[in-house]
DNA sequence: TGCAATCCGGACCAGGACAGTACGGATTGA
DNA sequence: TCAATCCGTACTGTCCTGGTCCGGATTGCA
């Protein structure tokens, strides 16, 4: 499985929890994702740090975006959140980290292998994964209507 | 960091190691790749169970590839080992995992994510990762020859 | 027929990374 | 002046991963 850190999950659910809602406190973003407040805020200053979104200190502060989802591809929240998107350890032509350096007939080939995962991340917005399928391509129906984006 | 299991980086080695060299036995292929040999067969059994390589028992026994590495995308190699390819723990339309189901606004939404993912893997083949670049498409030159492939 | 080489299957253990928590400080608005 | 809120850092417990080991089954050769 190729694992994507938790908090970038988190990350998606919080941004699109902000769209369009102004300024809101980590505490009303917990309350309303279900997500533990100081696990809210750890996450809230990642993207802060990242610009993705803005902190207003004060009194009635908070947080909101600082840009609109569909401006916002998947890959820079993965990035900032779990770091630069790589495929592997080995990578980027990092030289003298690995024992088996000359003797590893892969060294250097995972590259166009990340450069395929980059591209087909940076083609997916933030807003495409909050959208309830504007316009779905021919794939299986969600047959979940659940409680998407209740208002709690 | 979007992290591949070391065992997979460990598998796509061997499998390069196996190519063209007919029947070649673990403690062989530790030597030649610089891997620990438990580990090395702790692999070639996981590929062995996928059906990406053929394990020969008995003296003169060993390993050789069921096909030849053109024919193999690199997501059987990672499903292989690594399992099903997916971003991240809330997909496929689990249910009941996830305990603020209800109130996600994102749930189920990683699924074309994934699919992009898969489709870039699917394109790139191991002997893609092996070959000395036989026609490379147009990218930035590796500017690092290095050791490619030495025979230990 | 016996022996050695090799794969097979499972269980086990240690290390590291990650998620989650807590605390004190700085900033802002009422 | 005070309360609300973000900011930065450090800490801890848990889970996953990598790596190791053992006994058993199978096969080829002398």
């Amino acid at each position: 499985m190729l694992r994507l850190s938790k908090l970038t999950d988190y990350a998606v659910v919080l941004l699109t929890r902000l769209e369009g809602e102004g300024v809101q406190a980590a505490p009303d973003l917990a309350a309303a994702t279900g997500i533990a407040e100081p696990t809210v805020a750890k996450v809230l200053k990642i993207l802060a740090g990242a610009g993705l979104v803005e902190g207003l200190r004060g009194a009635r502060g908070g947080y909101r975006l600082s840009r609109p989802l569909a401006e916002l591809p998947l890959s820079e929240v993965i990035a900032a959140v779990d770091g630069p998107i790589a495929l592997t350890a080995c990578v980027d032509s990092a030289v003298g980290l690995c024992e088996a350096e000359n003797t590893c007939p892969v060294r250097g080939r995972w590259d166009p292998v990340n450069r395929a995962i980059r591209q087909a991340l940076s083609g997916i917005t933030v807003a495409d994964l909050a959208a309830p399928r504007p316009a779905a391509p021919p794939a299986a129906p969600p047959t979940r209507p659940a409680a998407i984006a209740a208002t709690a």
